[in-house]
Formats: structure tokens, C-alpha cells, sequence
DNA sequence: GACGGGATCGAACGATCGTACTATTTTTTG
DNA sequence: CAAAAAATAGTACGATCGTTCGATCCCGTC
């Protein structure tokens, strides 16, 4: 019983990494038997379904990100510490070495989007939670006096998707060597007007 | 020799509505020849390849683009009302009933990013002229006197893409009623930010 | 009205897909 | 150590993939 656990999870391992690179439609298991030098049966075992593998490897994923991103940040004081936290987390964890394709959220963002089934309703899950996450962590912030109380919080977490999905597109596809200076500095940028909404855009109060 | 375009534009007209649906590897030849009943071979007679067809689909994709955001916003009076008439028309083409899937460049920015031939290759060059027309819109917003002169245009257009990105992921996504004010506001935060770089975040500085 | 060339079709190819079954091996348990 | 259970392998299935090839059709030109 153990013995199955084991290589379920060294499955897992490997799926994820080449889910990132070829999409999890992309996710063969041949392929992955292959690699693995499994019999595409006895890897099939496993999971009782395709759809079933992509839900484990989002699941897998997710338990990564709260691992890596999330657990670590909230060692971080609270307030705008916690919330710069977050984000330097964040960008690590898109060039992790581990994700050699980047975020597999980012990708399956787009790649799920329009194929209804429990994968897409994970990741549409994963997402919320995230965004939630990261409004809440900017109204600690405002408890904490960093931030403007006036601050829209969902709307800065809206905000700070942005810059990651942007840079990842910049360092993924461009292979631009800015991108992280870029992501930096809006990120000051986004933070700055955070904590005086008044003086700043008029448009992003509450 | 005419009657050969015709069919070939109708098939890529549908392809791209695919496209946008299944994404560019989900593109199939068989399903394209059942959706406007043609036989396989016939269909593939057009293109010599599928990657070949990816490619036309790309580039149609890229006139349409052309056709309905660039070309309109130039209408627009220099400065920065050309600038909003670029990001109103690009969300319309976000949400064009054309592109039931949402934007294709968006879908093969993150699809394609790990695949390296001709179709990323499009791919990469066509974001690449669009931020530099972003940038360059901005440019001429400063020799206008609306933006601040010492505005970083391409970090202005790396983050409004980060909005389009956002934006996209909030409505094709999460479902989200209230992303395009998300994204409206962004916006105008973005500008405001624009008009004067010196008073609101020093970071965005050049 | 025959002709020639481009457009389309039908059939077939090898490969690979997800999945189902039945064996066989390996591990865990009593 | 034997029995039970779990893990893995083997083989095969129907479907579909991209692609090839030769035949047929359609249509504008002499």
C-alpha cells in the first residue's frame, strides 16, 4: 500500500513538470510511462482517469504553492512586509526550477478556460483563493497603518495578478531580460499608490 | 485558382474561432473537416502541414487585430485620447463574438511559450510589435504634452498589458462581472500615473 | 465541346491516444 | 513462510491524429 503511494507521488512529480512545459492537454500517458519506464498500464492504475491525473497534478501544484509561496510569506510581519512577502515568493515561484514551463496556473488559466470538468473548476477555485488571499493580506495592511484605509484591496490583488502575468509573459515568451525589473517597478509603483490612495489616482479608491 | 481562397479563408475563419475555444494544439484537421463538412484530405490540401495552418491562422488573427483595434484607434487625435482609443478597442476585441475563446495571442502566448517553430516564432514577434506600438502610442502622448516626460513608455506598456492579461483571466476565468471595471480602473490609474510621474510613485521613473 | 489544371475526395498508412481486461510480479500482512 | 492484497506488466480495443497518394470532380480557356 505504501509502495503505491510512493511512486504515485514520483508520478505526480514528473507530471507537473511536464505539464508546464506541454499543457496539461499536452499530458500524455505514454509520454509519462515512458519517462518514467513505467508500463502505460500500471501508470494508468494509479489514476483511474486522464481527467483524474491533471486534478492530482493541479492538486499537487496547489499544495507546492501554498508550501513555497504562501506558508513562507506569512513569516513575515504583517502589513506591507507581509504583502512584499507575497510577492518576491511569487516571482521565485514562477522561475522555479522545479516548473521549468513557469506557473502551471498561469497556464492552465488559459489552457482550461473554455473546457468545463473538475480540473477547470479547480483551477477557477485555486484562483479565487489566491486573489482572496492577496486582498486579505492588503487589509492587514491596512490595519497595520501601511496602507490607505480607503484602498481597494480586491482591487489591488486584481491589480497584482496583473504584474505577474505580465512578467510572465515578458521573462516565458519574450524571454525579456527586463522582465523582472519591469514586474519590480510596478510593483513599487503598485505598492506606492497603496498607501496613499488620495494623493495618487483618484480612480483606485474604494 | 479563386474558388481555392475562398475556401481556404472560410476554414481559416473557422479555425480561428476554434483556436480560441481548444487552443492551437487542440486544433484538429479532422475537426475542422467535419465542422464544414470537407473531407480531411481536402482540407489539408490547402496547407501543407499543420503547423503550416497555424500558422495562416496566426496571421489572420494578426490582420484581424490590425483591422479592428490598430487601425480604428488611429483615427483617434494624437496623445492620449489615442492611447484610451487603443485599450477601449483592444477590450472590444477581448470580448468580439468572433473570438468566442477570448483572445487568441493571449491563449498562445502561454501555449506556445515551451514550443519552440514558426507559430511561437509569429507569435513572439507580433506581441513584440504590439507593445512596441503600445510604447510608441505613449510616446507620442508625451510630444503632446498629456504624458509626463519622463514617463518609461515601455514599462507603460508592459503594464497595460498586465491589465489586458488580467482582465482577461477575471472575465474568460473567474467570471467575473465586475473585470472589465477592473480593468477600467487600472486604466485610469494607470494614465493618471502617466499625466504625472513625479507626484505619484517615484519608482516609475525612467 | 474537348481539354487541362486546380480543387476536392476516398481510402489507407503508421503512430498514438485513453481505456479495459487479464496475468504476473511484488509487497504487506497474519 | 504462506496467504492476501496491492502494484505493475502485457496485450488489445476503437478512435483519432497528421500525412500521403491516386482518382475524380469542377471550371475556365482554346
Amino acid at each position: 500500500m505504501r509502495k503505491g503511494e510512493q511512486t504515485r507521488e514520483a508520478i505526480l512529480v514528473h507530471a507537473l513538470r511536464l505539464a508546464t512545459k506541454v499543457g496539461f492537454e499536452g499530458l500524455t500517458i505514454g509520454r509519462l510511462a515512458d519517462d518514467l519506464e513505467l508500463s502505460k498500464s500500471g501508470l494508468f492504475a494509479h489514476f483511474k482517469s486522464k481527467e483524474n491525473l491533471q486534478v492530482q497534478v493541479l492538486e499537487m501544484a496547489s499544495r507546492r504553492f501554498i508550501d513555497e509561496v504562501i506558508k513562507p510569506a506569512l513569516g513575515a510581519p504583517r502589513g506591507e512586509r507581509r504583502v512584499r512577502a507575497l510577492f518576491e515568493r511569487w516571482m521565485q515561484w514562477e522561475a522555479s526550477p522545479s516548473l521549468p514551463g513557469g506557473c502551471p496556473f498561469m497556464a492552465a488559466s488559459t489552457e482550461l478556460d473554455d473546457r468545463p470538468g473538475p480540473a477547470r473548476d479547480f483551477v477557477v477555485k485555486s484562483q479565487r483563493d489566491w486573489l482572496e488571499t492577496l486582498a486579505n493580506t492588503a487589509r492587514t495592511a491596512i490595519q497595520e497603518g501601511d496602507f490607505d484605509p480607503d484602498l481597494d484591496c480586491e482591487q489591488f490583488a486584481h491589480d497584482l495578478n496583473g504584474i505577474a502575468l505580465s512578467y510572465s509573459q515578458a521573462s516565458r515568451l519574450l524571454k525579456d531580460p527586463k522582465a523582472r525589473a519591469r514586474a519590480d517597478r510596478a510593483f513599487e509603483a503598485l505598492v506606492q499608490s497603496a498607501r496613499s490612495t488620495r494623493t495618487t489616482a483618484g480612480a483606485r479608491r474604494r
